[in-house]
DNA sequence: CTGTTAGCGCGTTCAG
DNA sequence: CTGAACGCGCTAACAG
């Protein structure tokens, strides 16, 4: 009388006991109805519902060939808002393809990122979508991946050409940047990733660029890039801002850097710290920007669509209508100002 | 010379043929190596890396008995970074469990919500993890999941008697509410989920019993119970916000009702119109509460050990540790202050 | 220590 | 229109 281990998932003999009929018949049944005579399809299908029968999609998949129906999806940090919204924009577009995902958290860590593929491509996935680490990537090496497309998303891989999305990364930080030296500032501070992060990297190009251009110089004390979570954005941004001579903006790489930065010039405004207090642009939008006590700028773009776009670069490179080449997709970013 | 449909992913067989001993060889050597002569597991590991070869874990699953290592998961909204943490809490402890999990997004639509099951237990998972919809539930009932054990996290279900993890939603609202009372407030407008979503029904419980102990009148105009997302909410908040007589206070009984009460706030101080503006107390947390215009108080949770106590449930269930009765786990909520 | 046999659930192929 | 045989990749159980 134990709940477990006892009567196992019915299987499609158990159904055509039932039914009276071969096994054959209820798979013919099962896979559309074709050749099966309308009486016995009912059967079939009575017994089915009877026994609560579901074919077993493992066993189908194992016959060469056959899809197994699974996309495996790998994200750095999933309880990041935004890489929460890319995973729903995978997960929209596989289910119109009738897919599933497989759904991974790498943490940033290569050594994880490495398992989780591993794993996936043990499950028979279709395909994979990866926010890749920055860490080693032997593992994501074509020959490592046999037939099994990848789709890179929001970074690049050095030395890996496979089909990619990318924001307009160095494109919307130009474009942020200069917002701000038009609005008077010259000495502007940078919170980011550090430059081994593919964004990280491609952000703080777009930064600079714009100052070199601009003629605004680049202090070192303000510039910092190697935040990955709101505390230690908080630290950094309470650091030059505690300096004598403060930046009057701030540009903001990413969410986290952000958050982490507002909320240091919220504390400050609250402990009635002198201002004036500094501008702020954000590469990534938040929540209820517009309440904030500066004026934030927001770099904008969806993550949702990007997660949408890296699945459909998927399926076209499954549906074979893809050409041989890499694509790359860039997708645009709105600027949005207070 | 085309890219696909070519070589597929290397067998046990190749394996074993490359390393000159039967497949049995080398599936005892991936199963750790007992009974294998050393050098031979060499090879054996030679050939593996050569082929680059990976264990098919569909036809492993095929036997019976087997554990697929899935976990089906079905969320009813991956947009809220609310579930997103949820998902990660799961995936984490699946993850120290060797379990990789299953993702589906149910969009609170019910009839999505059995496809995904139907499609996870078709994949053999060994378990799942519902935030179920409030729709019809008949696709969860045992006699249809058969062995695979379910845990239900945020709602319950009614009628259906498993493992559950909840949030202490009407205390937690009562004694949000009950701060509201305190700090003088008697007119106390009420955003929320319709009734028939569970926490929907909880968290307005305890909102409706502070009230009537305190000896607040609850005025229908100023209660809202049926708002999903953002654009609702503030259009909920903002209809009770023009009433000649608006509320002082607001209780919102989640994220999206929150936020959308602050930006129509929000938008009612930048438009100049006169205060006093509501004080808001909202059931759950969001970034940066502490730099409104208006005081937040939160009644916070975390999302991530929900995740991390329903997979906890389904595991006890999976190694037999738990007995037969259902078990509700309730997590308690936090009050914090402005 | 190693190999052979058999069968998991299903669908393609070929006979009826 | 229906069924029997076979094999997909893998591993217990049983030789050797």
């Amino acid at each position: 009388m134990s709940t477990s281990r006892g009567a196992r998932q019915p299987t499609i003999k158990e159904v055509a006991g039932l039914a009276g009929v071969s096994p054959m018949t209820v798979s013919r049944t099962l896979a559309g109805g074709r050749n099966v005579r309308p009486d016995v399809q009912e059967r079939v299908m009575a017994a089915v519902r009877e026994l609560g029968y579901y074919r077993n999609e493992n066993a189908r998949s194992l016959r060469p060939g056959q899809p197994s129906g699974l996309v495996g999806v790998a994200i750095t940090n999933l309880a990041n808002p935004y890489y929460g919204n890319f995973a729903l924009g995978v997960e929209e577009v596989a289910a119109e393809h009738g897919r599933r995902i497989i759904l991974g958290n790498s943490g940033e860590d290569a050594g994880r990122e490495r398992q989780l593929v591993s794993d996936f491509i043990g499950r028979q996935v279709d395909g994979l979508i990866l926010v890749p680490t920055s860490g080693d990537a032997e593992h994501l090496r074509p020959e490592r991946l046999g037939e099994v497309p990848l789709v890179l998303a929001s970074r690049r891989v050095p030395g890996l050409e496979v089909d990619t999305v990318l924001l307009d990364d160095v494109g919307g930080s130009y474009r942020g940047t200069v917002s701000l030296l038009e609005a008077g500032h010259t000495r502007i501070g940078f919170l980011g990733n550090r430059s081994s992060v593919f964004t990280g990297a491609r952000r703080y190009a777009g930064y600079e660029r714009a100052m070199l251009e601009g003629g605004a110089p680049i202090d070192p004390a303000i510039v910092a890039r190697d935040q990955q979570d709101v505390a230690a954005a908080s630290r950094a941004a309470r650091a030059m801002l505690e300096l004598p001579d403060p930046p009057t903006a701030i540009f903001s790489a990413n969410n986290r850097n952000t958050i982490g930065a507002l909320r240091e010039i919220g504390r400050r405004i609250r402990d009635g710290l002198p201002g004036p207090h500094p501008a702020v642009v954000s590469f990534d939008d938040f929540e209820l920007s517009e309440l904030m006590p500066v004026p934030v700028t927001i770099i904008d773009h969806d993550a949702q669509l990007l997660g949408r776009e890296a699945a459909r670069l998927l399926f076209a490179r499954l549906d074979g209508s893809a050409d041989e080449a890499a694509r790359t997709v860039e997708l645009p970013v709105s600027i949005e100002f207070p």
